[in-house]
RNA sequence: GGAGGGGUGUCCGAGUGGUUUAAGGUGACGGUCUUGAAAACCGUUGUUGUCGCAAGGCAACCGCGGGUUCGAAUCCCGCCCCCUCCGCCA
């Protein structure tokens, strides 16, 4: 959420920045019920202020004046009339705030589309096989480690059942980045709940735009959490961060949910885009300077396991129009599927700035004694699993349809060498 | 799911309609004293909104939301969470 200081100051730059992301706000809506909020406000804080005076005078009077008491009983329904208005315009007002998407850092490329991202860098150099290397969603039915038609059998389309050392990859692949996030760069693992309250969504961004694409309970009103991002973000919902306990780092392994409503009809094949998939996370709470800085080192994490995968990839500074409505700047990393023929996003690492902090209200105090201020938050996957494994599946591929196991996953697949 | 108890500021804790502008303690910060520290003593110390150039004023907040009243932490109604016991249960 934007601060309403900020659309009242600047409501120009306002216009352009969520122009740029092919969005509208509107502003002037906002503008007109901030100044009807504030007039509204004023008489009933008046009226208020009255109040109390006269009913301190009541209390100190022996004898209770009936006229008095008859025409401080007019001010209160003056009060209740003016309350139950502002109450209107809050709501209003809050509704449209929650619609804006962040403002883009100055260093976010400006674009239209996912065409306009840019190549920032890449590593390694994606294999060139003399032989053609099969798409995963055949290789796996053949070696009996991805089960399509029992998953659809289950659950529907975009549902899956992973077999035997399919199943063990993908544990050793989230025993390892875990292990690695933990123990190399400091990140604190967090088991959370996978079923939240609203008020979660509301918090990282997700609600009120993107429900559609979130899997909900009516009976209890809870929903599937899409990414670990919503429940790790509201942990520190409505609190006051003592000073010293910034950095936070955590890292949470979760199975994410997602009805993909928007994307119907996309990547039907396959295990790229599914309704479930296991993810792991990496978040930070910072204090706002860091924020830059602290972007840079998340991309960093997540390429780490890239590299010791051994997986080659490209780095994509997002344009305007593709970050994400929470973000003011985003880096994914790409790998490239020789089966699948097309690249793969792994990691979406983003800079949420006090976007997230202001809807959740997380804040923090710089010094004892000083006055709390909103943090910055970081969020990137580190990685998505489904599409590693695709991308291990491809890329270690050999003539013969056998998969070799990476080196770093050997040990977490009790030393076995190969899939076949 | 049933019965009972509870939710007050950083924390502990008093407070059942009006000198409560939330007692007292604790923590934190500043000061006095001291070679330095501790102790003692004195002072300061919540959040949000709003008005104001500022100093500062005003309003709201005692789990959340309503209600009663001139006036609510306090009375009434609904809900949430925690604790104890019972039931059920991976």
């Amino acid at each position: 959420m934007l601060d309403l200081k900020t659309i009242r100051e600047n409501p120009d730059m306002v216009r352009s920045a969520v122009a740029s992301r092919n969005d509208t706000a509107p502003i002037d809506d906002i503008l007109k019920l901030d100044v009807d909020r504030r007039k509204v406000l004023s008489e009933s804080e008046n009226l208020k202020a009255k109040r109390n005076e006269v009913s301190k005078q009541i209390a100190k009077m022996k004898e209770k004046p009936a006229a008095l008491i008859a025409e401080m009983r007019e001010v209160g329904d003056q009060i209740k009339a003016f309350d139950e208005k502002v109450g209107q315009i809050d709501q209003q007002l809050n509704d449209l705030l929650l619609q804006i998407p962040n403002i883009p850092h100055p260093d976010t490329p400006v674009g239209k589309g996912e065409d306009d991202n840019k190549v920032v860098w890449s590593w390694g150099e994606p294999r060139k096989p003399d032989f053609e290397v099969i798409a995963h969603w055949d290789l796996g039915p053949k070696l009996d480690i991805i089960d399509f038609d029992r998953g659809t059998k289950l659950s529907g389309s975009r549902f899956y059942v992973l077999k035997g050392l399919g199943a063990l990859l993908q544990r050793a692949l989230t025993s390892y980045m875990l292990d690695l996030h933990i123990k190399e760069h400091g990140y604190t693992e967090i088991y959370p709940p996978y079923l939240v309250k609203s008020d979660c969504l509301y918090g990282t961004g997700s609600l009120p735009k993107f429900g559609d694409n979130i899997y909900h309970d009516e009976e209890d009103d809870l929903w599937l959490v899409p990414t670990a991002e919503v429940p790790v973000t509201n942990l520190h919902r409505d609190e006051i961060l003592q000073p010293g306990m910034l950095p936070l780092y955590y890292v949470s392994h979760t199975a994410c949910f997602r009805r993909e409503k928007m994307s119907a009809g996309r990547d039907t094949r396959g295990i790229k885009r599914v309704h479930q998939f296991e993810k792991v996370e990496m978040y930070k709470f910072v204090e706002p300077e860091k924020s830059e800085d602290e972007l840079d080192r998340l991309v960093k994490n997540a390429e780490t396991i890239c590299q010791q995968l051994e997986l080659p990839y490209r780095v994509l500074a997002l344009c305007t129009a593709d970050i994400s409505f929470p973000a003011n700047r985003s880096f994914d990393l790409e790998m490239w599927a020789p089966g699948s023929n097309e690249w793969l996003e792994v990691s979406s690492c983003s800079n949420c700035g006090d976007f997230q902090a202001r809807r959740a209200n997380i804040r923090y105090r710089p010094e004892a004694g000083a006055k709390p201020q909103y943090v910055h938050t970081l969020n990137g996957s580190g990685l998505a699993l489904p599409r590693v494994i695709i991308a291990i599946m491809e890329n270690y591929q050999q003539e013969d349809g056998s998969i070799v196991v990476p080196d770093v996953l050997r040990p977490y697949m009790g030393g076995l060498e190969l899939i076949k």
